[in-house]
DNA sequence: GCGACAG
DNA sequence: ATCTTGTCGC
């Protein structure tokens, strides 16, 4: 792969190793993505030895919101991408890409099923953002290599899984008021951390993805949050993620209450 | 063998 | 995640 050239991740022989994401520095390991689930557990092992606990993200400047949708009844992987200012949270640029689907859901190899997408919109990105809050699990996860830390490894870039419900780990009771946390664990080891975005709703479970730590994570989250239950960045992506649900309701509720 | 199980 | 209408509550 010539210098220069944003990281692909296809058709790539298991281990060969490239660029970072945009950054042109330390290589990163980059694997096939057509493989067994078997294989992919062995790959999250791995992968996860790569993983850092440890604050170490630019000057936040500009962040990045992921999510997923899907259409046709899963046949197609829709990947949004959302840049936004910080700590403003004002969207700066969006990126929608679409693949065929080629991994089924399978609890604990999320990633296998839509990074492949989420890739290829960052290679769409005009710029490279310093945090990217992302949908799904950091390293709350059985071989600690959730989403999001799967996304960072791979990219190089700081990273924080937000997810909406709980894949593993126990935790006592968390507060009811916004901001309340408590620690997530797993094995006597804190995998992350249960957080009430806001009053009267259900925690969020936040962990870090890559250079983040894990009593960051939760801070970092909570600057990201306006008056909802999730952080903006993921706001903005889900609803990028989720345009072709929100037309058809939006179409059938028009052909209740037709205008004429 | 029986649950649990991100999106 | 997605399919789907109305409905209970702040």
């Amino acid at each position: 792969m010539a210098a220069g050239d944003p990281c692909r991740t296809h058709g790539l022989p298991t281990d060969y190793v490239v660029q970072h994401y945009m950054t042109q520095q330390q290589p990163a390991l980059i694997h096939e993505w057509a493989v067994t689930p078997a294989e992919a557990r062995r790959i999250q092992t791995r992968l996860a030895a790569k993983v850092s606990l440890a604050d170490a993200y630019p000057a936040l400047r500009r962040v990045a919101g992921v999510d997923v949708g899907f259409e046709d009844g899963g046949a197609v992987t829709r990947a949004a991408l959302v840049l936004l200012s910080w700590p403003t949270l004002e969207p700066l640029e969006q990126v929608l890409v679409r693949h065929p689907t080629r991994f089924p859901y399978v609890p604990g190899l999320l990633s296998f099923r839509e990074l492949p997408a989420v890739l290829d919109a960052f290679e769409q990105l005009s710029a490279v953002p310093d945090l990217v809050f992302c949908d799904g699990q950091g390293v709350a996860h059985p071989r600690r290599l959730g989403i999001a830390a799967h996304l960072g490894v791979l990219t190089g870039l700081a990273c924080i899984g937000v997810g909406k419900s709980r894949l593993i780990g126990r935790h006592d009771a968390v507060g009811d008021r916004r901001g309340d946390c408590t620690p997530l664990w797993l094995d006597g080891a804190r995998i992350g951390s249960v957080l009430r975005s806001r009053t009267g709703v259900r925690p969020l479970y936040v962990s870090p993805g890559h250079r983040v730590a894990q009593e960051t994570a939760p801070q970092l989250v909570m600057q990201a949050l306006t008056r909802f239950r999730l952080p903006e960045p993921i706001r903005a992506a889900h609803r990028l993620a989720s345009a072709p649900a929100i037309a058809r309701a939006a179409e059938r509720s028009a052909s209740r209450s037709p205008r004429s």
